[in-house]
RNA sequence: CGGCCCGUAGCUCAGCUGGCAGAGCACGUGACUCUUAAUCAUGGGGUCGAGGGUUCGAUUCCCUCCGGGCCGACCA
């Protein structure tokens, strides 16, 4: 009985719904369906001179109908892709009885519903593949009428591009923007690429954990939970660097992790509260064996997916073939702005920002001033892939103090596209320096720099029983995803990025139940509300109760509601 | 958090200085046995995001709120 608040198509798809039922066809069937091939391999394979194809079944969601009297054209769209049927009436009903055609096809089957055809594949007078059904099956009823998106040539027509609807019901996204789907199959040919390469080294995947006491292994805020039985918070993870060093701790030689994280701050075109991160760890190497090994992980991805290294995004053609350019930090400031900035001092460093208009706050220390002139001045140049490398220790406390340049670690930032994709150290493994690298952290969080790093005793207890010297990598899989697919939000990668709720009701609606207390029947509310009164006191307003109830009556009547009429005294009773 | 823009039929979008709410596709009915953005005829479908204000009259002007986008700030 609810059915009037919905629009004149659904309340139509609800009817075909029960005539199908009517006619003892179940619109959602328990069964198995078996089919046999993908409408890609018939489009790719098939031959005339061949005759092959000649008995194909496949099931897909009916995507356009051309209904010519007796015979009808429909597409068919798979997993594969899209596929022309052909239905004749006298195929599908050899037999006197034309009801399957003439009423089920034609009348009660509508655009997005999901059906198995079962015929064999032959070629139109067009040129066109085209499967000639012998029998349809209908697998399941679709009772939301779906955004219709007309194709000719891979171009489309009236296509849903509002990204709120996009994001929000990603699942209609899916069905009617087929190339929104390449976009994720690749993501996970991304991942497939660099699982192949790591396993093919036996290197391990393994899995850490997501609630952690202690949110370690970056700066950023995280989301805080509470665990009941434990009575004690926990977080979500903002990485998981420290867990997997305690593996090489333990004595892996290679491990790895795909791992969500979560951090509690803004959200862009480029950052999602929750995101995923690819970290491996790996014994006896450095930073510079990590720069060879992040090459070829790109490069492998590049090929796996485009055959290619060279690649397009946006408006630049971006080469993914190594050797990668490298420059140290102090370098890439010099070549971007002309000034040396390596050996100054704190206060000439301030004016050097002040000279370049780069923003900066008295607890800047030198290693923030410096970030901050890369951030502001050189990052978004480097476009071709490019390794930044030598960071100040200020910014770097997880990493190993540089052999041999003083103030500064062996830690690299992949850049490419002007946007870091990946992040490594040669990794530190004294336990004493790593306690006093937490301490400055504390300091830093004590003149309240919310960013600062949490100490972790635990990890540094694990530094002390001995880690190997290890190099480690992280890479933004979202970002480059987005590289690698042109995509220029992490909202086109994500399956399900994060939006604000949607409100359900507006506030100023009544209850049904205000509505009842009035002595208004519950099915009437619902007409009541279509009619215009959506809260109580404006149907208090009302002065001829009469008047509203002859509505009332006329709205059953032209709805074929099928309620029991009202009087205008039992009208009047709700007013008073 | 700040600036700019958007929200009208299932979808894509018109709607001028305030005066009866529109188109294409989709949908209903009818015709059509090789169509392909099928075609032809015909019909129905709207809380103009929500609430308030100004006005004889608001989809249009003003305010508040909700949702979304872009740019910036902050932040990896």
């Amino acid at each position: 009985m609810s059915n009037i608040l919905l629009s004149e198509q659904e309340q139509i798809r609800r009817q075909s719904l029960e005539e199908l039922r009517k006619a003892g066809i179940d619109p959602y069937p328990a069964a198995e369906y078996k089919t046999n091939v993908f409408a890609r391999q018939i489009l790719d394979d098939f031959n005339p001179e061949k005759n092959n194809f000649q008995d194909v079944c496949l099931a897909g969601r009916i995507m356009s109908r051309r209904i010519m009297g007796n015979a009808s054209f429909a597409e068919l769209m798979d997993s594969s892709g899209r596929i022309q049927i052909y239905l004749r009436r006298d195929d599908i009903c050899p037999g006197e009885d034309k009801a399957m055609y003439n009423i089920i096809f034609k009348h009660h089957l509508d655009i997005g519903d999901i059906i198995g055809v079962q015929g064999f594949v032959f070629k139109t007078q067009m040129g066109e593949t085209t499967v000639h059904v012998k029998e349809f099956t209908i697998l399941s009823k679709c009772i939301r009428p779906l955004p219709i998106v007309k194709e000719k040539d891979g171009i489309l027509f009236d296509a849903v591009t509002d990204p709120e609807m996009r994001y929000r019901q990603r699942y209609v996204d899916l069905i009617v923007n087929p190339h929104v789907r390449d976009v994720f199959r690749k993501r996970t040919q991304i991942i497939q690429s660099m699982r192949e390469l790591f396993n093919s080294r036996g290197y391990l995947e393994v899995e850490t954990p997501i609630l952690q006491p202690i949110p370690g292994g970056a700066a950023a805020r995280p989301f805080k939970t509470h665990h009941n039985t434990l009575d004690t918070p926990l977080y979500l993870r903002i990485a998981n660097e420290l867990y997997l060093k305690r593996l090489i701790v333990g004595g892996f030689e290679g491990v790895y992790e795909f791992a969500k994280d979560f951090r509690n701050e803004g959200m862009d075109r480029n950052h999602n509260p929750e995101f995923t991160v690819m970290e491996i760890y790996i014994a006896y190497k450095d930073y510079n064996w990590m720069m060879n090994f992040t090459e070829e992980i790109i490069k492998k991805a590049a090929l796996d997916l485009h055959g290619k290294t060279e690649i397009v995004y946006g408006e630049h053609t971006i080469n993914l073939n190594p050797p990668f350019k490298r420059i140290s930090m102090l370098d890439a400031i010099k070549e971007n702005t002309g000034i040396d900035i390596s050996g100054m001092s704190e206060d000439e460093m301030r004016k050097v920002c002040d000279r370049l208009n780069v923003p900066h706050s008295s607890e800047m220390g030198k290693g923030k001033l410096i970030d901050s002139i890369f951030g502001e001045k050189c990052e978004h140049h480097y476009i071709q892939p490019t390794f930044i490398i030598d960071y100040p220790t200020e910014t770097s406390p997880l990493t190993k103090i540089h052999r041999s340049k003083a103030g500064l670690t062996e830690r690299f930032e992949l850049m490419i596209n002007g946007k870091e994709i990946a992040n490594a150290y040669s990794e530190l493994n004294d336990p004493m320096d790593q306690m006093e690298r937490f301490q400055d952290q504390l300091r830093l969080s004590e003149k309240g720099d919310d960013e600062a790093m949490f100490i972790d005793l635990d990890f540094v207890r694990a530094l002390e029983y001995g880690m190997p010297p290890t190099s480690g990598m992280g890479m933004g899989i979202d970002r480059l995803t987005m590289l690698l697919t042109n995509q220029p939000s992490i909202q086109d990668v994500l399956f399900f990025p994060q939006m604000k709720p949607e409100s359900q009701k507006s506030k100023a609606e009544s209850q049904k139940e205000e509505f009842m207390d009035l002595g208004v029947p519950e099915e009437w509310v619902e007409p009541l509300k279509k009619l215009g009164y959506t809260t109580i006191e404006k149907l208090k307003e009302v002065e001829k109760a009469g008047k509203l109830a002859n509505d009332l009556n006329g709205f059953n009547k032209k709805n074929k509601l099928g309620l029991n009429g009202l009087s205008p005294e039992a009208v009047e009773k709700w007013l008073k």
